[in-house]
DNA sequence: CTGATTTCAGATAAACTGAAATAT
DNA sequence: CATATTTCAGTTAATCTGAAATCA
């Protein structure tokens, strides 16, 4: 095999992302959608638009507008902060918890069906060589 | 550690576009240009748009855009052929050929940056486990 | 006054679908 | 006639920039 090893991340991270869409879809969520909504999930204190559109490299107008769809949908609400009267804190509401719950559990399928060629030490093997270019990557950053 | 491995796959890949797309920049060439350029280059016989669209998952219609553009700036050609009147033939011209070599020397600079914190060893092992797991989900694939 | 957050409005890039002309 | 390739035209989804209003 003589693909540049770039080509292979790129080409991995491409089926991953159709097997997670093709999951996501019998929810009517996207990916970006599932990803914003575990992270509002696990950062509940103070969360608002401009923190995630930072979290995610993204102008705060671009993320306006998935929070705006995942609003739209009734699976997050935006509250008014009694500390900072301009700031709106994002949270998940009922339903909101109960669809990402279910996403997760598919997910969860994906996974496992995604990594059964691989036994367990190479999964860990496989996790800790990915840990180490993204710490090697975020050196970087800090350097510049 | 807590993450999802498919987060782990999606963060590599887009720290690896971001670096290609930053070092392209210098040439005025897209990453999917790049690709193409280089599957143009690797497949000179018998090419035609139709056949790049279906190799990239494409529309023939998204494809032509790409190779419109390509062609603009003079990298690529559209010949004529005389066994098929209707198909077109795409390949490189000189300035692309010259284009694409600075072009890989300027992407082999990112990848030996990218993969500095691995071993020889640990290197062939990584490639290895996303070429199972390719293997397992895409048996049957053409290497990019 | 400065800076951050939100929101309205329009612009852009890159994919898409539809439809027609051409050739096997 | 049926199918494949190319091309013209319009559309969509998801980003972006610009500008204005609100508030600490």
């Amino acid at each position: 095999m003589s693909a540049r090893t770039v080509y292979l991340i790129k080409r991995i991270e491409t089926e991953v992302t159709a097997q997670m869409n093709r999951a996501l879809m019998d929810f009517d969520i996207t990916l970006a959608q599932f990803i914003v909504l575990n992270f509002v999930n696990d950062h509940t204190h103070d969360l608002s638009s401009a923190q995630l559109s930072r979290r995610f490299n993204m102008t705060p107008q671009s993320m306006n507008e998935v929070v705006t769809t995942l609003q739209r949908k009734g699976l997050i609400e935006k509250k008014s902060n009694s500390d900072n009267k301009r700031v709106l804190l994002i949270g998940l509401t009922p339903k909101g918890v109960e669809v990402l719950t279910k996403c997760n559990e598919a997910i969860d399928t994906v996974e496992s069906e995604l990594f059964r060629p691989f036994s367990e030490k190479e999964l860990t093997q496989y996790r800790n060589l990915i840990g180490k270019l993204l710490a090697h990557v975020r050196t970087n950053e800090n350097n510049l």
